[in-house]
RNA sequence: GCACCCGUGGUGAAAUGGAUAUCAUUACUGACUUCGGAUCAGUCGUUGGGGGUUCGAGUCCCUCCGGGUGCACCA
C-alpha cells in the first residue's frame, strides 16, 4: 500500500495532463509493469492508443508526451524511455526503492499488507471432511487453499472466521458403521475405521442384506435413536473428529468453528418447506429447485421420504453462517466437479434470502491427479494425507542428516515437518485457480528449483548471513546502493502489491510466483557478491536488502501457510 | 443430447489484451581455498488446427479437433 500506488497515480495524472495538452481527452491507457524489468518498471501505452485521435504514428505521439513529461517531474522516476512499438517505460530511482527496503525493515511483520478489505468479516469454509473415511489427498488441497486464503484475507486487513463442515452422517457413515458393528472392531482407533469403510462399502454391493441393515442403520442415525448402534457411531465420531484436528494442526491450521452437516439438514429442510412454493417446489413426491428457469440444473432439495439431501443442507448451512456471524463474505473451496452444483445452491439461496446468494463465493480448485502411476499404487489408489506427509517427510529428515548444519536433535523432527508441509502446500498453490494440479514426488515435491523448500533455504540462508553481518559489527543502511542489487530491489518493492492483487483475485499463485521469483533475483545476487564484508562500502545496504528480503520471505510464505525456519 | 472447464518446450507450470512468450525440471557443460551447493551460470527445446475482432491475441469471439467434468431423490 502507499507508495507504489502514489507513483502509479502520479504517472497516470501526468500523462492525462499531457493528453489534455495535446488536445485529447476520453481515452484510457495503462500504466502497469512490463513483463520483462528491461522495459522498466512501469510501462504505458498510453501512445499506442491514442495514436488514431491525433492522427499521428505512436511513436510521434510517445515523443510529443515524453516532451511535455519532462516539464514536470515525478519525483520518483529517474528517467523516461520510449521503445518498441511506442511504448513509454518509466524507470524509478534507487532512492525510492532504498525507500521501500526501510519501509519492509520498518513494518517488519505487517511488510506487504493492505487495508483493501479493512473493517470486513470474512468467513472461511476450510474444510469439509467425511468423518469415517480416510483424509486423503483432496483434503489436504483443500484446506491448504483454504488456509492461505483465510491468511491472504487477513493480510488485508479483514477478521477471517475459519470454520469447518464436517460431513458426519451418510451412507457411508453408516457404511462404516454397519461393519463396527459386525465385527465388534474397536472404534477408537483410525485405522480401524477406514478398515470398516472399506469393508462396508464392500458389502453393502455384494450383498442386499447388508445393504438392507446399512440403510436401516443410516435411518437410526439421522434420527438420533439411542442405543448400541449410536454408541458405536458415536466413539467413531470422536476417533475421527480428533484425527481431523490432530492432521490440521500438523498443516498449521485451526479451526475457530465446526457445524456439522447432521445440524445441517434440520435447518435446511425448515427453510426449503418455508419457501415453497416460490422457491421450491413439488415434483415427484420430492421438493425440488427448478434450476432450469435460470439455465442452470433442476436439483432435489429434499427426498420423497422427507429426508434433507446435501442441496438442503447446503442452504441450511448458509442460514447458520448468516445468522452467527452475518460475514460481508462468505467463501468455500470445492472442487471443481461441483462447480455447476455450487452455482444451484448459490441461486436458490440468493432467492430465499437476496445476500445469502449475493454474498456467498465458492472458489474452485482444480482436480488432483498423478504424474507417476507407480507412485500412486505405492500409496493406494487414493493416497492418505498422512502418509504422503510422511513420505515426503523421510525425505526431508535425509536431506537434514547430509547437511549437516548442526541443528539440535529435539528440533530435527519438527524442522522436517516443516519442511515437508512447505514442498506439499506449495506444489498445490503454484498453479492458478481450476488448474488441476499433478502430483509427482520426484519432480513436484523436488527440494530444488521452483518448490517450497527452495523459498525456505533461501530464508535460512539470509538468516545466516545477517547473523554473519551482524557479527561483523554491520549496521544496515540504505544509503548508497551498489549496482549489483539493482535486480533485486526492483522485485522487492512491488510486494504489497502482489498480495493486494492475490486477495482481491483470491489467487495464492501470484504470491508463490512472486516469492520465487524473488529468491531467484536474491540468489543470482548472493552469488555475485559478498554481503556481510565489513571492508566493503556497500555493505550496509547489502545487509539492508538482505533483511528486507528475508521479511519479504517469510511474510509471504505465511501467507500460503509455510513457515520461514531460521536453519535447515 | 445439453451445459461447464481445460489444451503453452520431453515433463510440470507462469504471463490485468502488449514489446524478443517467462520459470522450473530433464539431458549436457561449467562455478568462487571466500557469508549455507536445498545455490549459481550456460546450452538444447514451446502457445492443438482454421477463421474473425484489434494498432497489437497464448489471452476475446466463431468453428473444428483432443481431453476432463456435471446434468432428480449419493455426498
Amino acid at each position: 500500500m502507499g507508495t507504489v500506488d502514489i507513483v502509479e497515480t502520479e504517472i497516470r495524472e501526468a500523462l492525462h495532463t499531457a493528453l489534455r495538452e495535446l488536445g485529447v481527452t476520453d481515452i484510457s491507457f495503462s500504466v502497469e509493469h512490463p513483463a520483462d524489468t528491461a522495459h522498466g518498471d512501469y510501462a504505458t501505452n498510453i501512445a499506442l492508443v491514442s495514436a488514431q485521435a491525433l492522427g499521428k504514428s505512436p511513436r510521434s505521439c510517445a515523443e510529443e508526451i515524453v516532451t511535455f513529461l519532462g516539464k514536470k517531474k515525478i519525483p520518483q522516476v529517474e528517467r523516461i524511455e520510449i521503445a518498441g512499438p511506442g511504448f513509454i517505460n518509466f524507470f524509478l530511482t534507487r532512492d525510492f526503492f532504498g525507500e521501500k527496503i526501510a519501509e519492509a525493515q520498518k513494518l517488519k511483520g505487517t511488510w506487504g499488507h493492505n487495508d483493501s478489505l479493512k473493517g470486513q468479516t470474512i468467513l472461511i469454509e476450510k474444510s469439509a471432511p467425511n468423518l469415517y473415511k480416510p483424509f486423503h489427498i483432496g483434503h489436504l488441497l483443500n484446506i491448504t487453499i483454504g488456509e492461505s486464503l483465510s491468511r491472504l484475507m487477513q493480510s488485508a486487513g479483514a477478521v477471517s472466521i475459519d470454520m469447518a463442515y464436517p460431513s458426519d452422517i451418510s451412507l457411508g457413515v453408516a457404511k462404516a458403521v454397519w461393519s463396527l458393528v459386525q465385527t465388534g472392531a474397536d472404534p477408537s482407533d483410525i485405522r480401524t475405521l477406514g478398515d470398516a469403510y472399506v469393508a462396508g462399502t464392500k458389502a453393502y454391493e455384494e450383498s442386499a442384506e447388508a445393504k438392507e441393515e446399512i440403510i436401516e442403520i443410516n435411518k437410526s442415525l439421522n434420527i438420533k435413536h439411542e442405543g448400541e448402534v449410536w454408541d458405536v457411531y458415536e466413539k467413531g465420531r470422536e476417533t475421527s473428529l480428533n484425527y481431523f484436528r490432530v492432521m490440521t494442526a500438523r498443516l498449521g491450521s485451526v479451526f475457530s468453528d465446526t457445524f456439522f452437516e447432521s445440524e445441517a439438514g434440520i435447518l435446511g429442510k425448515e427453510i426449503v418447506e418455508a419457501n415453497m412454493p416460490d422457491v421450491f417446489s413439488e415434483s415427484e413426491g420430492a421438493v425440488v429447485f427448478k434450476g432450469e428457469d435460470y439455465g442452470l440444473h433442476t436439483r432435489v432439495f429434499v427426498t420423497s421420504l422427507g429426508l434433507p439431501l446435501y442441496e438442503a443442507k447446503d442452504i441450511g448451512l448458509i442460514k447458520w453462517k448468516f445468522e452467527k456471524y452475518n460475514p460481508d463474505l462468505s467463501v468455500v473451496i470445492t472442487d471443481m466437479e461441483q462447480k455447476q452444483y455450487f452455482e444451484v445452491i448459490k441461486k436458490a439461496a440468493e432467492l430465499v434470502h437476496g445476500e445469502w446468494g449475493e454474498r456467498s463465493v465458492y472458489w474452485q480448485h482444480g482436480r488432483l491427479r498423478f504424474a507417476d502411476g507407480k507412485v500412486s499404487s505405492r500409496l493406494g489408489n487414493v493416497p492418505l494425507a498422512e502418509t504422503m506427509l510422511e513420505e515426503v517427510k523421510q525425505i526431508a529428515l535425509q536431506k537434514i542428516t547430509e547437511t549437516n548444519r548442526d541443528i539440535p536433535d529435539g528440533d530435527i523432527d519438527d524442522l522436517a515437518e516443516d519442511i515437508a508441509v512447505g514442498a506439499i502446500k506449495y506444489s498445490f498453490l503454484r498453479v492458478a485457480a481450476g488448474q488441476n494440479i499433478v502430483f509427482d514426488f520426484e519432480k513436484s515435491l523436488s527440494f530444488e528449483g521452483d518448490s517450497g523448500p527452495y523459498l525456505m533455504y533461501t530464508h535460512a540462508r539470509i538468516q545466516s548471513v545477517l547473523e554473519k553481518a551482524a557479527d561483523a559489527g554491520i549496521t544496515p543502511s540504505v544509503k548508497g546502493a551498489p549496482e549489483q542489487s539493482y535486480g533485486v530491489e526492483r522485485l522487492l518493492y512491488r510486494f504489497p502489491e502482489v498480495v493486494r492483487t492475490a486477495g482481491e483475485e483470491r489467487a495464492p499463485h501470484l504470491v508463490a510466483t512472486f516469492l520465487t521469483q524473488l529468491a531467484g533475483a536474491f540468489n543470482t545476487f548472493y552469488a555475485q557478491e559478498k554481503i556481510a564484508d565489513a571492508s566493503d562500502e556497500y555493505a550496509p545496504y547489502k545487509t539492508a536488502l538482505a533483511e528486507a528480503a528475508g521479511i519479504t520471505l517469510k511474510n509471504g510464505l505465511w501467507m500460503l501457510g509455510i513457515k520461514a525456519p531460521e536453519k535447515m
